[in-house]
DNA sequence: ATGCCTAGAAAGTCTAGA
């Protein structure tokens, strides 16, 4: 059965509505998988469950916050990732379709100095165990959403990050090849194994104009559902919008 | 020169994003 997912980081939820009710209106996706609402989980916008998305909601006041728009009904499995010792709302994991799916805020880490860098390797190691503990279950399941990590250097822009930054540090990376060696494979790479896919542009400088990208959000599959893998698109006319977010939809579609 | 955007919290101008 055929299943198309997305994730997109909106840079606030509210900022963003009309830009998600018809990017949904166009695409008609199964699931979306948003990221940074910076909105508490009660003043999320009612208009997409009037379109008919199944909401599930976990915000807070201020950063961070992720949610599920989903076409049918889900089971919501966990609120926090089990393992990460942190209050931010920053994971959000639902059963539906016969998978389950994890959507994840990752700690950028450039922040809050050695601690906050720390966080950010917690959250992957976290991420890991959980996805030993869903491979030991032998679930299908997939993680996707901003993971802050450029896997390689072909994943930024010439210049568009300075040396020492948190999204391609060798920990950073080792924390994300860690998913991969746990048997997960990522989408995007599996369909263009080389090239420029940027998710992320900043707002200054013309970032985007001048292609001066990051490629950031990522699909995680463990491995059958990464034999159903028939699309990937970031989709970048969104960023070329009036009032965009910095990040663009990661599209995904299962066969 | 982490700064030339953007958003939120909060009422100044920070912090965080990445």
């Amino acid at each position: 059965m055929s299943f198309t997912f997305a994730s997109w980081n909106v840079n606030s939820i509210r900022q963003r509505e009309k830009h998600v009710l018809d990017w949904l209106d166009r695409v008609k996706p199964d699931l979306l998988c948003l990221q940074e609402l910076k909105c508490e989980t009660h003043l999320f916008p009612a208009s997409f469950a009037e379109a008919g998305y199944h909401p599930v909601v976990v915000g807070q006041k201020g950063y961070n916050g992720v949610a599920m728009l989903a076409r049918t009904p889900v089971e919501v499995v966990h609120e926090r990732l089990p393992g990460f010792a942190n209050e931010a709302a920053r994971y959000v994991e639902v059963r539906m379709a016969s998978m389950t799916i994890g959507n994840l805020y990752l700690p950028n880490g450039n922040s809050g100095g050695t601690e906050g860098f720390a966080t950010k390797l917690d959250f992957f190691a976290a991420l890991a165990e959980r996805a030993q503990t869903l491979r030991d279950e032998e679930a299908d399941f997939l993680f996707t959403g901003d993971f802050n990590v450029c896997p390689t250097d072909e994943d930024f822009a010439p210049g568009a990050l300075s040396p020492g930054d948190a999204l391609l540090r060798p920990e950073s990376r080792a924390g994300w090849h860690r998913l991969l060696w746990l048997g997960l494979t990522d989408a995007l790479r599996a369909l263009k194994p080389s090239g420029r896919h940027y998710t992320f542009f900043d707002y200054q400088n013309a970032a985007f104009q001048r292609n001066a990208g990051l490629r950031i959000d990522h699909a995680l599959l463990s491995p059958k559902l990464a034999e159903r893998l028939v699309l990937v698109t970031p989709d970048r006319d969104e960023r070329a919008k009036d009032q965009p977010s910095d990040h663009i939809p990661l599209i995904v579609a299962l066969a």
